[in-house]
DNA sequence: AATGAATGAGCATTCATTCAT
DNA sequence: TATGAATGAATGCTCATTCAT
């Protein structure tokens, strides 16, 4: 077996790391399985990460950057002339009705910070990142809410199945946005559905 | 080594369940850790289950019905005369501020159906209940939202490692119950936290 | 691939491991390697014994089980009537002559036990129980004197390659047997060679 | 990354070495951790040893050197009017009783000549010193019993756990070095310790 | 001369599952 | 009905060694 000369080769065992998540789901993730997919010997993936959660970190870097993406691309969250809680809501439906595997592979990796440290850093980031993009158009604390939000409504429609409906999300995005009602928190129901 | 008799045999393996994922996390449990950790054969678990997916559809029923005593017994939450945001910021803080690894249990194991088929209907079940609950309170649109919230707070403490402020957690509620505000929606800040 | 009944599987395991120390050393023991040996499947030695310490620690007791049954065998040891330097000379040279590799092999199970805690106990008991024998011809401290010479001249013969002179050995066991003398130890030669 | 003009490296890497069977033992010492004790690239420890072989024989040679300068600053060994015994139980009690991992790393060393031809040659040497030395207080033959003795109660102690008794070992030496006793070897009891 | 990259072999261990009892 | 024994597959990881630079 020749010994390849491959310069690329980390950028490719991350890439295949990638795929055997959204294919297989972490628990999928193995050395060998990216081997596999990599089209790389074992050992070549030991020697890149020399452990599993050095992967998984450096493939949770690179789908959280593809999420910046997608969000900075989306010009009207910075435009401070558009109506934000439409653009959130489109930016989350065109998210959710992507390629469902590219969907779950990155809630899956940012879940799995829940219990692995060596995730939470970049997790972390990740979200102060979008907090710190959105608070341009608000304040800190709205702009938390709103990713709080952004994060329940997209684990419901991954979890129950439910169709996203983005009328629904534009309007919960707007009453976080609209700030505290001053006599309005007994509980009545509060306009259209 | 005597064949035993132990009518609760079964029960004892899923509590035993729902340790090993709290001290080891999902992945962490197999049928050899129940075993050992509930002190019965292997060969019982497998009895008992015979496949890892049933036992963890069992934990994660338990699991729920756990979190769903602890909302039903909040009283506020279905009594028309208190303030709901108050009592879901003080239900959410009460959990929070409890057992942490009882929380990342009870949350990991909701998560987990994101990638195992077996559990979506368990998980959804638990979704669709909670929302009933609030329902009762308010429409079933906002009570979907404040699920939502409920859950995307959750995460945020919990990956981020931020601490639960109760105020800022009513306060989003209170917005998300003030129903959409007429002209508000174009990021203008919203109050303070 | 047929499940076998095999009832003696635990105890073949043990003997493989002695023979595999035999031929490769200690460094040369592996679950891999005694599974071969033994002609059982890998998981069979995981089974019955879970750590590679485990294992070590049955094939020393066996191969001191060994050691002791040829040193009972010896009736001289116990006999009050015979030369005590004689038989131990004799057993050394008996020990020594036999197959190389059954030397080696156990004192190299032996002296694992410097570095690895869970063969300790079992050295050292095995060290306690011919002092104990040897202490029934004399009192326990010149016991543990011949116990250290015969060892130190087991490593001399191991370690230099010198052949063993039972001569020899026996001087000097007749020298540890004399007891203290009054005014020779300032270094003074001290008979035939 | 740049070469680095290094000219102490060799004896870095051998100090390493010592260092890592020290820690981790015999079984511990790769080249890999070699390198990462000695802080050099993994390269450097193969060009400069290209096996593990040739490392450990210059480590075992180093850690002799250490152990023959500790004989020789003891200047009682050489100097014929003291009491050599109790020079020995000396010589013995504080090599026993310096850093610990020290005395068995060095032995481990030692012994790992047993099942390593290529460390035979150093280890037989530096017995063969040791005897040498001992030669100019007493007979060859003497001197070789005693240092079998030495190596013998180190054994015990490092094996058994027991603590070092430097009255014992002196009484011990002493009676090697005092000669055969005429008429005593039945195994009676030889006195106190 | 020196070294980062690479790789195939091997390791201890854990595992879900099966099966004879 | 339970369960101890058994087993093949897989895992994360370490390694000595080689080789291109």
């Amino acid at each position: 077996m020749p010994r390849r000369y491959d310069p690329e080769r980390r950028q490719r065992i991350v890439d295949a790391a990638i795929r055997v998540v959204g294919a297989k789901g972490i628990a999928g993730l193995s050395h060998r399985s990216v081997a596999a997919e990599a089209d790389v010997p074992l050992g070549s993936t030991t020697y890149h990460f020399a452990t599993l959660d050095e992967l998984m970190v450096a493939a949770l870097r690179q789908a959280g950057e593809g999420f910046a993406e997608a969000v900075a691309s989306r010009g009207g969250l910075t435009d401070p002339d558009t109506d934000l809680a439409a653009d959130l809501a489109a930016l989350l439906g065109e998210w959710l009705a992507g390629d469902p595997t590219g969907v779950e592979l990155e809630y899956e990796l940012y879940l799995a910070a829940l219990r692995r440290p060596a995730l939470r850093p970049v997790a972390a980031e990740w979200s102060r990142d979008l907090t710190a993009l959105l608070a341009r158009r608000t304040d800190t604390v709205t702009a938390r809410a709103l990713v709080a939000v952004l994060y329940g409504m997209c684990l419901q429609v991954l979890l129950t199945g439910a169709a996203y409906e983005e009328r629904y999300a534009r309007d919960v995005f707007a009453r976080v946005l609209a700030g505290p009602a001053r006599a309005a928190s007994r509980g009545e129901p509060a306009g259209e559905a």
